[in-house]
DNA sequence: CAATAACCCAGTAATTTAGTCAATTATAAG
DNA sequence: CTTATAATTGACTAAATTACTGGGTTATTG
């Protein structure tokens, strides 16, 4: 489980999917527009997503892309796995040139580590922040009337 | 949060530090031996993690690092935070360039969502990987003898 | 003084990220 | 049928990051 930009734009695509694309199909363009991302690197993203049939795509005018399904069975994990694609564990993936148990064994518990994060990131689905969204826009326009306290400082930088 | 292979390098060489730096300081000659990191590489990670307070140096012949406290008191985040050093958030922190709400609230999303991942990594000190570890090479040792049954293949393969 | 090992810095190969460009293919609409 | 739209494919490149090499210096122990 690596964690990078790349997978942030991923969820960040498809979330703008989750959020645009429940009556039509939504064109990379309109993405790129939206979340200034380059179009051709969705493409490169949306090709694996599709691939991970995350997505499904509808060509020709109009056309565009889908969720594949409800957006309460799409799970940040899986996006981000699906952007990095084949990361090939840690060098040390069975195959490899572990001299000594040792070594083996830090690798080991570096796979339980990221593992346990995967796990996490397997409970949020798209649905789950398309919620938390709306219910941060809602509090962040209520914090912008009532004169934000402190702890909700980082959404009042909005 | 970024979780990179860099950090992966960090947190290994922390352990074996936590592992082996219990008597006298351990020399990055050592680590590189035992982990099978590149020299030069360890002495870029050491400074970053010694500017930020997790070892401490003793110069000359049977000098090393050593860990600037006990291994409960580090925890993974501080070190994978140190060897990253200047995240810059996520290229809109604050200041940038988000043209909407819109764009903004994905990206501040995504922190939650790496802060949350920061959490739990700030949870897992040095000591509860070492005692993992001793648990894990204890029943690692057991199954080797009764003969694995499955469930712990990935600890059988070492 | 000599050996050790941290410390520092400049450079560089390899990989990944991010993006450009130029085609081709499917399809809806006129 | 033609045209515009938008996915699809692929090759190629720029920038950033990761990983590493090598050369030096400084402090310290014996």
């Amino acid at each position: 489980m690596r964690l990078t930009t790349k997978g942030r734009y991923a969820v960040t695509a498809m979330l703008d999917l989750a959020l645009h694309g429940t009556e039509r199909p939504v064109s990379l363009a309109d993405i790129s527009g939206r979340q200034d991302i380059s179009l051709s690197y969705l493409e490169q993203l949306f090709a694996k997503l599709r691939r991970n049939d995350l997505v499904t795509s509808v060509r020709g005018p109009g056309g565009g892309y889908r969720l594949s399904r409800g957006g309460g069975e799409i799970f940040v994990a899986q996006i981000i796995d699906a952007v990095n694609e084949a990361v090939d564990a840690t060098g040390c993936g069975g195959t490899s040139d572990c001299q000594q148990g040792e070594v083996c064994l830090t690798h080991h518990l570096w796979c339980d580590l990221s593992e346990q994060i995967h796990q996490f990131l397997s409970q949020i689905s798209l649905a789950d922040l398309v919620e938390r969204r709306e219910v941060q826009s809602i509090s962040a326009r209520q914090d912008a009337r009532t004169q934000a306290q402190g702890e909700t400082l980082s959404v009042a930088e909005l």
